[in-house]
DNA sequence: TTATTATATTCACATATTTGCATATAATGA
DNA sequence: TCATTATATGCAAATATGTGAATATAATAA
């Protein structure tokens, strides 16, 4: 788990912010995020890598892809932060538009596994 | 107020984040701060102009003092993340000591109104 | 094995950020 | 008025960050 420096760095993004917005409650693999948010694959990539490294968020691998969530030890770390975070990201501009974008995806099977 | 990636960005900055900590509870001026982090004159300047226009503190001029400290719309507005940042800011590893130097230089008299 | 799919990483370039130094501004007091 | 104190800002150099394009890796399937 990073320091907040970290952590607050790595929220200071706009995509990064989106991805995070979109995670909340959810596990996504990269495909996912890529294709709701259209970033591209490498930009989707690092955005999470940036994440990760700051402890705000996880991953699994199965099979080929790589599944991200908000980390556990975030929420058990920075409780007051994690929550803070959630209702923030509920709130931006794009976020409503993001997770249609994802709900109508997730019928049309951007990757093979969907 | 500025949205959330301007004032995570505001926050993702140790010297920042420390002056944020003196700023929890106090109402500082310019040069006691300085004082008591260490920092060059113009960096405090700079660093609190960050912090101010990202809406996260506010400042009144007395005479020729600035003082500055969090701000209420900030906490008006994002209350979790207020809260939030005041936790983390009591937990920083420098924030014991820099609030202990802020006091002993409140005895010494660094500006002339102490 | 080769081909395909998903993900991560490297490189290069543009942009943004940080900071010291110097300077400007503003208020006060002599 | 001039000098002093407090604060803000401009400039320039160093450093960090963000991103596209290309490439590498890893897992799966044929």
């Amino acid at each position: 788990m990073s320091d907040p420096e970290t952590i607050f760095k790595a929220c200071g993004d706009a995509t990064r912010l989106r991805i995070l917005a979109l995670l909340q409650g959810n596990e996504l693999c990269v495909c996912e995020i890529e294709a709701a948010l259209s970033l591209s694959q490498p930009n989707a990539s690092r955005s999470l890598a940036i994440l990760k490294n700051a402890g705000i968020i996880q991953s699994r691998k199965q099979a080929q892809w790589a599944y991200y969530k908000i980390s556990d030890e975030f929420f058990a770390q920075y409780p007051a932060l994690c929550t803070a975070l959630e209702k923030i990201c509920a709130e931006l501009p794009m976020t409503k538009t993001d997770k249609d974008t994802l709900k109508r995806l997730r019928e049309t099977r951007p990757c093979e596994k969907m």
